[in-house]
DNA sequence: TTTAGAAATGCAATCGATTGCTTAAAAATG
DNA sequence: CATTTTTAAGCAATCGATTGCATTTCTAAA
């Protein structure tokens, strides 16, 4: 059972004194074969168990429906939920996914994509691992002749299809908010600098603060907070401030935001009257929290679907487009009670 | 860009005026090629920005180091928690992952493990869809000479490599703590029947009912609710009869339990004092909610460890196993707030 | 210097499916 | 019935890498 040979279709062709083309003509679908013969091939094919050898067809053929994805971890919700966006799209394609974690590692990064290249995948769909050096393995992609999309964490300064996420606007809106609510002294957990993401976050953050005329007090903003661990960390480090912050946005991720609350809790601090909190990503459980968590959906099942989408070129009209090759899903702020200190 | 062909072995073996035959053995890590020329190739290779064809080379050598995965959903912590497990297994091999989903839809499975048995990956590890109709499917995975492993949800029928959860017991152990708590009517939430796994966690509630002598209430047994909705409109109807259960036993996961959690709180029903909750599967909001909700951790990242190290025939030594094919995950009952209402 | 033995390289078939081209058979036309 | 056209089937090369076997080159011992 383990070493039994698998019908070709020499197999089929020999048992019904044919060659090998005219069988491979009827189970292509082929119209140069007789209907007997063709039904013949058919029915013999069953009898046989026959399978098509993909690696095979797509040698001779020179194609490979298949793509290849490329994603820090695929159990977050982020992005499982963006690869089962992707997936949506590509299964009705006929094209299968070959799915690889970076693990947020750098060097585990160009391996998945080094055997994505050496199996002839016909696209890669990418988002960059934490621990990001340089894009060289993504210029090898396309110079490989395998078209590229990178989503969320993205190397701005390639030019390949790409999805984003608005992260700016999104964080700018969530500090105008928490500065409309009446907080003073707004805290910012910020990311890996060397992710886009994260860069663009902090922007959107300062942007807000200036625009409000809000003085930026370095004291305030704190870097690689982006578990839970490290929110509560940090958010305990804050408060023991002379002047500690009254409101806290968790850039980073709903993760550390929750941190946060558990420091809060902890030490008696009333959410959203003494503090506010705002997260990142819209994870399930924020609106579970006591109170509920405010944070930003990032639509990560739409962010998915265009990416495959962008791929086989079939753009919604609905989304924000630059050149054509890249595509924008605003997110939007989800407004709970850690950030509703008065009516609205 | 897009056209260009790609470096083969021929292009380096052109270049240097040899055969491709000794590109091939220097590539390979042969032996029988001299220190210089292997040099060179290496040098050229690198020049030429050579890869691999693998659909060459396994088509060639027959072989694919490529398993497939079938999954119910990859966007459910469980799941994607027993990929990772699997990937940080298969990596370490070398192996890569074609993961599919089946949406829960069994024509959806069919297609999943054709285009894999077509792949020609060398191992299938599945988990089957709810709306699971017949085992054909896997037993032509096995006809085709590409090894099984089932997990969490298998077809007992069959004769295959197998993951299982220990749901019965766990089941047994989650009402068996409910009756020690004192409480008296406990009702049960269970899944689609043509799943094993919710047959077993039926099984240790009537079990555990029946080995402290409670009877079996039909009323208290309510079907199909395994979502948050769902878990919330059974609760609604259990709590409107005559005689309302003080506990609920969300067998179907934690989502159910969470709907459970709901309603109590919108009707004023205080947890656990007046009503007992306790779900399935350990989620990760189930030690956010208020109060924190008792569950049943399966070790999900465990299970797929084991299902790969299976496959790859090293097993763990503490872990139960029947004929050697058959690995059994014991789960493990988290007691939380929301079952417990004296001191233990 | 000759020659056995080892080492390096070349040759050609192979994996399974596809496809352009050629030939044979059948159908249609005059 | 002869000829043209259409249709069906066969032949053989191809995709790129691998590998058993044959051949050449080199090393070292006689």
């Amino acid at each position: 059972m383990e070493n039994q040979k698998r019908t070709t279709i020499y197999d089929i062709a020999k048992k019904l004194n044919l060659n090998a083309s005219s069988v491979s003509r009827a189970l292509s679908g082929n119209t140069n074969v007789s209907a007997t013969t063709k039904a013949l091939i058919l029915k013999t094919a069953k009898e046989l168990n026959y399978r098509q050898n993909s690696m095979a067809s797509n040698l001779r053929k020179g194609e490979n429906r298949t793509i290849g994805v490329v994603v820090p971890r695929i159990n977050q919700n982020y992005f499982s939920n963006i690869i089962a966006g992707i997936e949506e799209v590509t299964y009705q394609k006929g094209y299968n996914l070959i799915i690889c974690q970076s693990n947020e590692s750098y060097e585990r990064e160009l391996k998945c994509v080094d055997t994505l290249i050496n199996q002839h995948v016909s696209g890669i769909f990418l988002s960059i691992s934490a621990d990001f050096e340089n894009s060289d393995h993504l210029k090898s992609i396309t110079e490989h002749g395998i078209k590229l999309v990178q989503f969320d964490r993205v190397d701005d300064s390639l030019d390949t299809y790409k999805v984003l996420s608005g992260n700016e606007e999104a964080a700018f809106e969530a500090v105008s908010h928490l500065i409309e609510q009446g907080y003073q002294r707004i805290a910012l957990l910020e990311g890996p600098q060397n992710l886009n993401i994260f860069r663009q976050r902090k922007a959107g953050y300062l942007a807000a603060l200036k625009k409000h005329g809000f003085p930026v007090v370095e004291d305030l903003i704190r870097e690689n907070a982006w578990t839970r661990e490290l929110g509560a960390k940090a958010t305990e480090d804050l408060l023991s401030l002379p002047e500690p912050p009254d409101a806290i946005f968790a850039s980073t991720s709903d993760f550390a935001a929750l941190g946060v609350l558990d420091v809060a809790q902890s030490s008696g601090i009333k959410v959203p009257q003494e503090l506010g909190i705002c997260g990142f990503s819209n994870e399930a459980f924020t609106e579970i929290t006591q109170p509920s968590l405010t944070t930003i959906d990032q639509f990560s099942k739409e962010i998915g679907k265009n990416v495959a989408n962008l791929y086989f070129q079939k753009m919604k009209k609905d989304v924000t487009t630059d050149t054509g090759k890249v595509v924008n899903i605003k997110p939007q702020l989800i407004i709970r009670n850690s950030t509703l200190r008065n009516g609205g």
